[in-house]
DNA sequence: AATAAGAATAGTAATCATTATTAATTTTAT
DNA sequence: ATAAAATTAATAATGATTACTATTCTTATT
């Protein structure tokens, strides 16, 4: 039988994660997570972050958003929306874009892939960092 | 002064690069150019493949498609089109969207973002990893 | 409450893609 | 022909993420 559903225990500290997760409108890095919850966890370690976060992925409670930047940067909001991504800095913004229903449905007769739940972003420069042209 | 003409020998090597990304259709890693040009120069180094993709990066000749899978890829194509990369073996197919230009520019004010040549990508799941269920 | 089995953790080591370094070779301009 | 600059192979280093391990915490069952 397969099921998402492996039993495990109660985890404050997971619990915590998903939470800053679900209540920030930043696209955290593991390290930011961890640097915030260093304050309430002084005993947290990094590796237990980035575990809870797959583990949070395995149950899809949240995404992950992979920036040109280094860091991946993670999302607990799971309703339809885009992200606008620097290619610089990797930061990260919400936007709503009217998606076509049918033409996603093309799209995936056309290419094979299933795009049930697509994620869908536009990398660009952010303000910042296009300012910041000077050390480019 | 400020150049991006930061004049450079020959080198058969990084032209072969470019020319490889420009006539084939995949969007090959760094691993498939270096295999693949091996033949050629069985004397060449990983390193050199990585040093000139980013060298013709920043002489905008190529842009890299990061993809959930761990390597990057790179892309010759440089006129105006969309990807869709599968999320589990990152492998990327062209695609085509009519893009709304007034809308990306009310985007690019609502974000501060610029999208002047923006990279749209969509994820989800190809044709063979979804049939790969099995062991996921 | 006591306790044993399973889950989670801190701390540390390992991995893996990519980047930097360096000494040697090749290319270009003179 | 030759010196300066660019390129390279080989190797080491980096940095984000993952794996490992011995210990601690939870939970279910007496």
């Amino acid at each position: 039988m397969k099921t998402v559903n492996m039993k495990r225990n109660h985890s404050i500290k997971r619990d915590r994660i998903l939470e800053l997760l679900q209540t920030t409108l930043e696209h955290p890095t593991a390290d930011w997570i961890y640097e915030r919850l260093k304050k309430e966890f002084p005993d947290l370690s990094l590796g237990t972050v980035y575990r809870n976060l797959r583990i949070l992925l395995d149950e899809k409670k949240i995404i992950t958003i992979r920036s040109a930047a280094g860091h991946d940067r993670f999302d607990a909001d799971l309703s339809s929306h885009q992200h606008v991504v620097c290619e610089k800095c990797g930061k990260v913004v919400d936007i709503l874009m009217n998606l076509d229903k049918s033409s996603l449905h093309r799209l995936e007769e056309k290419t094979g892939f299933s795009l049930a739940s697509p994620r869908i972003s536009i990398s660009g420069l952010c303000r910042d960092c296009r300012l910041d042209k000077s050390e480019s």
